[in-house]
DNA sequence: TTTAAACTCTATTACATTTATAGAGATAGT
DNA sequence: ACTATCTCTATAAATGTAATAGAGTTTAAA
């Protein structure tokens, strides 16, 4: 499962994406996405470091997109508050780190399984950029109406 | 990430599953797979309530597989031990819950996003039993020989 | 019938992580 | 100066995970 923080991101991030030239205000994304003010400011504070926003600071303040929204898609996100996407630390490159059930790491085939897991999870989820999901939010209300 | 709880369940029904016909000793298990005795006696509970292994008490007791290798994959393993394979609760049919940060469910693309995964996910879990991981081993063993 | 070998069950501890909040600090526009 | 805004540190509360302890129950065999 993802952390709530990681999924409070996302949709901060979708939110501000269908305005991609404005600034926010804590105040009004946590309001708008239901998300609570101080654990925002945390996570923007964080998207910010890792240069996915910018800020600026005082009177007419707030938040900006640093990256288009086409630049930006679901797996660095994940990756930046939840760490490894892979299930088991031995099938990953970033987070790796040795099972000590595992007599033969070479020939386990539990890893086998969720590396290949990880692995197409990794493309999906760079393959959902804001933009995409934003487009995807637009058809998904088209749909409704009919 | 797995729970360890699901991770040494994994492994342990990998072991036994290569002499489906042998009963198991916790004790032995627990040494083979490097897996906390009193730790592994809790897993080997769960999965003998859930109907995948079956148990005998007493002097020459032990474990044993309840199914033949190629009726048991992993997708009911984790669902077992951690629940909802999907990363967000909105995207499980029998985990699911409402997420608050959400306004419109039906037309929320990071619900549709992660449904994706979800379902490819559990595709690749169920198509991964017993039976595949050991010839899987067999075969990543072999690669490793030559 | 006693003993020993097994699984079964409840409780508890220790630890880590997540979620959330408080409050003071720094910055910038008016 | 004043106010709006982001920044930073600290910490509390809740939850969940990992692991252990110890007593209970069942069965085979001496």
């Amino acid at each position: 499962m993802l952390s709530k923080k990681c999924k409070y991101a996302i949709h901060a991030l979708v939110h501000m994406a269908k305005q991609p030239e404005e600034k926010f205000l804590i105040k009004d994304i946590s309001e708008k996405c239901s998300i609570p003010k101080k654990f925002l400011e945390a996570i923007l504070l964080d998207l910010n470091r890792a240069g996915i926003l910018g800020s600026k600071q005082g009177k007419g303040g707030g938040y900006f997109l640093r990256r288009t929204p086409s630049e930006v898609n679901l797996a660095e996100v994940v990756r930046l508050f939840d760490g490894a996407i892979a299930a088991v630390p031995c099938a990953t490159y970033k987070f790796y780190e040795r099972c000590v059930e595992c007599v033969d790491e070479e020939v386990c085939s539990v890893r086998d399984a969720f590396l290949q897991v990880r692995n197409a999870t990794v493309e999906m989820l760079k393959a959902n950029t804001l933009e995409d999901l934003i487009k995807k939010e637009n058809k998904l209300r088209m749909r409704k109406k009919k």
